[in-house]
DNA sequence: GCCAGAAGTATTACATAGTAATACGAAGGC
DNA sequence: GCCTTCGTATTACTATGTAATACTTCTGGC
C-alpha cells in the first residue's frame, strides 16, 4: 500500500479493476441505492468514469439498475459473495454446528466474530430476540475494542501487541456509554486475559451485555470469538456467569485449533 | 448481453473490470482457496492477465494471499459486501424480526429466499436445528423449482409465465428424491397455487421437509417466500398443517408489499 | 544432493483498450 | 416554457493494460 505499489508504474496494478471495487465499495448502510450522479460523487471518480465502471458492474451482474429511477442497488451477487467467503473459511464450518446448540440451549442470541485488522467482523450471527438491524445481519465491522468479542481476542496477544493495539486501534462513541477511554479499555482486556473471557454492558446497544470467549489456537493466540447478547434487562450479571458463560466456554473450547490463520 | 452490449467496441464497458469480477467468481463452494495458477486455469484467463487481476484484488483488500502457499482466499470485504446488500434490500429489514419470531415460536429453522433468475437466494437464514452446512449460509443459489420457495413464488405468477418457467427453468437432483420430472413440477405449483403455500419432502436433503409461503405485492405477484425445514422424521406433514403452517402463512402475509420490485 | 519441472514473480516493448471531453436527450422544478 | 440537472452516447487520443518472455524459488524424484 506504499508509494508504488499502487498507482502507475506498477504494471501489477490494474487501475480500472481498483476503480471499479471502489465503486461497489461505495454502497454502506446508509448508501444503498445510489444514482450515477452520487456514485460519482462519492467515489471521487469522475462522471465519465463512473458511467462506464457502473454500467460494466450492471451488464455483469454485480449491480441492479432500477429501470424506472434508474438507480444502482448491490445485487444478490453480493449475498452469494458471502456464500463463497463461508466455504473459504474453516472455522465457520466447524463453529456452525455448535453455535446452533448453543443458542438452543440458552436461547439467546450467538455471534462469531473474527478478527479483521483492528475491527472485528461479525462472521456468523443466531439472533434469538428482536434486535437493531444491524446487529441480526453478518458482515458488520466494528472497532474491535469496543466489542467483547475483540477484547477477548487481544487478550490472547502478548504483552506489547496488547499495548500498541490499546494505543492505536480506532475507538469511538456508539452509546452514551461506550467505554472510549483508553486507560479503562486497558484495564477490560487485562480483566478478560486473567478470566479467559470479556463481558461488558451497553457497548454498541443500550440495554444490550455482551460475553465473548476467545477461540484459542493450539499456541494460545486468537483470532476469533464466540460472543453472546443478552438484555441487560431481563439478565444480571452473576446469573450470566451462572447460566451462560459455563457452556459459552465450552464451545469455544471446542473450537480450539480450527482457525485459518 | 448480446453481441455488441459486452465485447469490443462498447466503450462503456470496461473489460479489465469484468476480467476481475470473472477472477472473484471461480471462488465457490469446492474452490474456496486457489493458487494463481488454479484461478488463471480455472477462470480461463492467461497466467499475466491472472498474476494482474488477482495481485490488485489482493492490494485492495479482496483477497487474501496466505504467505506461506501464496494461495488466494476470499477476504473478509466478502462479508461486507453482504451487509450492504442487507441495507439495500428493504424486504430484509422489515422481515428480520419477525423471521426472529417465527423461528423462536416453532423452534424451527426459518429462511427467507428470494428470486433470483430461475433460481432462489436464501436471503436470510435462522438455523435452529443442526444441518448440513450449505443449509445454514446464506447466499445460496439453488433452482427455483426444486425449492418449495421457488414454486410457491411461482405459484403467484400468470398462467403463461408460469408454463414458460416449467419448461424452461432448470432442474438437477440433490438426492435420489428430489423430483426432477417437469409433469410432477407442474402439479406442485399448481398445488401451491390452490393452497397458497408450497409443501414438500427430500428436495434437497434427506429427511428434510419444506414448507414455504410467498410474499405477495399488492399487485399479487411474489419475489420471495418465508420458508420453513422440518426433519420428516419428527414432523408429519398434518402436524406441520397444524402447528406450523397458520404462524408461517401469518409471517408472510405480515410482509406483504414490502419487497423491492 | 542434483536436476527437472512447475509455479510464482518481475520486466519490457507495443498497441489495444480505456479514457476525458464533449455533445445530445430527457426529466423535472421554478 | 425555460433552465438546470442527470443520464446516455460519441469521439479522438494516448496512457494504460497487455502478452511474451525471462528470472527466481520451491518441490519432488531418483
Amino acid at each position: 500500500m506504499d508509494d508504488r505499489t499502487k498507482t502507475k508504474q506498477n504494471t501489477l496494478y490494474v487501475a480500472s479493476l481498483a476503480k471499479g471495487l471502489r465503486l461497489l465499495r461505495t454502497f454502506d448502510e446508509t448508501h444503498s441505492e445510489l444514482s450515477l450522479a452520487e456514485l460519482a460523487a462519492r467515489s471521487g471518480l469522475d462522471k465519465s468514469a463512473a458511467q462506464r465502471l457502473a454500467n460494466t458492474l450492471h451488464l455483469e451482474g454485480m449491480l441492479d439498475k432500477d429501470a424506472t429511477t434508474r438507480r444502482y442497488r448491490p445485487s444478490h451477487a453480493w449475498l452469494e459473495m458471502a456464500y463463497a467467503y463461508y466455504w473459504s473459511d474453516p472455522l465457520v464450518a466447524q463453529a456452525m454446528p455448535k453455535l446452533i446448540e448453543l443458542s438452543q440451549q440458552i436461547g439467546e442470541t450467538v455471534n462469531l466474530a473474527e478478527l479483521s485488522g483492528d475491527h472485528i467482523i461479525y462472521v456468523t450471527r443466531l439472533p434469538c430476540k428482536r434486535s437493531s438491524f444491524a446487529a441480526t445481519v453478518v458482515g458488520r465491522r466494528v472497532p474491535a475494542l469496543l466489542t467483547t468479542s475483540g477484547r477477548a481476542i487481544l487478550s490472547s496477544f502478548p504483552a506489547e501487541e496488547r499495548a500498541a493495539a490499546l494505543r492505536n486501534w480506532p475507538v469511538r462513541g456508539y452509546t452514551p456509554h461506550t467505554t472510549v477511554d483508553r486507560g479503562e479499555l486497558f484495564q477490560a482486556v487485562e480483566t478478560a486475559l486473567t478470566d479467559g473471557y470479556a463481558i461488558a454492558h451497553n457497548q454498541l446497544l443500550p440495554n444490550e451485555t455482551a460475553v465473548a470467549c476467545p477461540v484459542l489456537s493450539p499456541e494460545g493466540r486468537a483470532f476469533s470469538a464466540v460472543q453472546v447478547s443478552v438484555s441487560s434487562l431481563q439478565w444480571s450479571e452473576a446469573r450470566i456467569k451462572a447460566e451462560i458463560l459455563p457452556v459459552l466456554q465450552d464451545t469455544a473450547h471446542g473450537l480450539m485449533g480450527k482457525m485459518k490463520r
